[in-house]
DNA sequence: GTGAAAGCGCTAACAC
DNA sequence: GTGTTAGCGCTTTCAC
């Protein structure tokens, strides 16, 4: 049997509720019984139960954080940034991964409503109906990151990636480009779907180049995926002669697919892709990228998280943060 | 207020002790009864509080995980192991960074044993005496995964890194060198110094192969140290013609040194590595490395956590991993 | 400045 | 098969 608060108070002499204010930092305790208890507390290597504190006070300082997969770079360098605030607020963070499963999804968020999480960031594709129903039923407050909410009523913190795109875009524009292939990861996620490819399309819009819809290819975010793809675009009509890339997971793969076919870059594609990880910065060339700045995407969402469980009054719940271009040698 | 187990008990016209009967599956139920207790818990929108539960039943169905940083791949591929499996037996995981300083190491144990997490499991670079002394103190069953305990005392889940790194010098031997280097991570990590370094000279001393010091290079165990450390072989007295690295991030920060630097692979060095992360495939040319399987070092790790909650016998609790050589392109 | 006592929402005997 | 009751280890009024 653990050493409770009751232990201490007995070996000290005074209440349990004395011992509670000690522990908890209450400024109403004479110094000598603050000393006394703490010696207590010292000697008999109290630990107090955060379980019975969370029933007792209602609050467990835990939030729970749902993303799809942890092993996924995108989203542990995120994670990372979630986890350093929330040892700032002195929060513990429950992790679990939903594979993008919806059904998966719901659970978990019912599962972490039951563990009493303080808050919840949540990650993923999409926001299903479902998953929105579950969020509902929430009775603390919901951050998504790096997640678009397409109905704009939960709280998001994320970046413009449609003029991200615009301004990758316009970049190979005005470098001569007008024979432009978007190579992009699943619209089943919204931000390819509704962000990306817009930004996309508006940029060529904007320079009245015409859209041609074969130079829009959807295929798996995955080096693997993107290798492959590749033949997709060499036998293209119309000869593109550059390519955004939806993440450098594809951007690397299309890299390869093309040197290891007899092609180079910049020379015969210009490429400028999203994301900028380690993996953009090994390959040569390195690959010019939107830098999406993941790690900050996840701080500011548990910032903002910590924000409402305070109660603390927010103006604007949809952040947006800003992006920048770096430039290195896939373009010339 | 949310709804309680007496709410639901008093709409069904019920005990709680049914309801949570119920709940729990426990089948001395009448089937009407459970059903007209479902009914309420599905009308009432009841939803478990785990932190009441855990209090009542001193089981929390939720693990601690202490990891030095999970933006980290090496970390994350483990920790995705991990979740797999607690998932599979219905916990939940707390996930904390440490960053290696064993002052928070300490703090993150206190830290998950008072939140009463079911068992922990630990990785870090080395087991210090303080990280040991907080291990003493609880009472849930810690395993150590993918890190080295050199007292041979705790649970931990690894591959023979000693016998990898000789099997993995071995293979250059056997390709006819005698000048390799080894380019390790910081010797601050057990499994570096104890393990690696010395399959390393292992190797070298069973082929007759004097150990030269200055070909054993700690560095910094990263792509952009590695990159600048490269600089150190190049000046090396003795003409090295192979080289070993501790990671494809210190392989591949190496490799694109060589190339920069108007050398190339494996003309001018063979190369070989441990890990075979995405980095090491991406590369040309690709890497021939040491595969360490970090998620099954992880889901194996979580595996033996619940025998040991379970207080099942274990016979053996230093679990050695198989791994396997991949050969790539990186040797001749 | 300190103590007594009533919960927090559940589980787990034990009784019937 | 179901109900009663005593905790689990704290926080938090409310007295004193």
């Amino acid at each position: 049997m653990a050493i409770t608060i009751y232990d201490v108070a007995r070996e000290a002499n005074v209440s349990m509720a004395t011992v509670s204010r000690v522990v908890n930092g209450n400024q109403n305790v004479k110094p000598a019984t603050r000393k006394k208890v703490l010696d207590c507390i010292e000697r008999l290597g109290y630990r107090p139960n955060a379980v019975a504190r969370g029933l007792a006070s209602k609050k467990t300082t835990t939030i729970g954080v749902i993303v799809p997969d942890i092993s996924k770079s995108f989203y542990s360098e995120l994670s990372r940034g979630i986890a350093d605030v929330a040892t700032m607020y002195e929060y513990n963070m429950i992790l679990s991964n939903s594979d993008e499963s919806t059904d998966r999804e719901v659970e978990l968020i019912e599962d972490h409503l039951g563990k009493q999480v303080d808050g919840l960031i949540f990650m993923s594709d999409s926001i299903s109906d479902e998953v929105r129903a579950g969020m509902s039923t929430a009775n603390v407050p919901i951050v998504l990151a790096g997640t678009l909410d397409v109905e704009k009523q939960l709280a998001t913190v994320n970046i413009d990636y449609e003029e991200a795109a615009y301004v990758a875009v316009n970049k190979l524009i005005r470098n001569g480009h007008t024979k432009i292939v978007f190579v992009s990861g699943p619209f089943t996620r919204d931000i390819n779907r509704i962000s990306k490819k817009v930004g996309y399309m508006r940029a060529l819009q904007d320079a009245d180049i015409p859209v041609d819809e074969q130079f829009v290819i959807e295929m798996e975010d995955t080096y693997d995926g993107a290798y492959e793809g590749w033949k997709q675009i060499r036998e293209l009509q119309g000869q593109p002669t550059a390519i955004i890339a939806g993440s450098d997971a594809i951007a690397v793969g299309l890299l390869n697919g093309i040197r290891d076919g007899g092609l180079s870059v910049p020379e015969d594609y210009e490429l400028i892709c999203f994301e900028h990880s380690i993996l953009a910065r090994v390959v040569r060339p390195q690959l010019t990228s939107i830098v999406v700045p993941l790690y900050d995407l996840g701080a500011v969402s548990m910032r903002l998280l910590t924000k409402l469980m305070n109660g603390e009054e927010v103006e604007e719940q949809q952040v947006i943060l800003p992006f920048r271009l770096e430039e290195r040698k896939s373009m010339k």
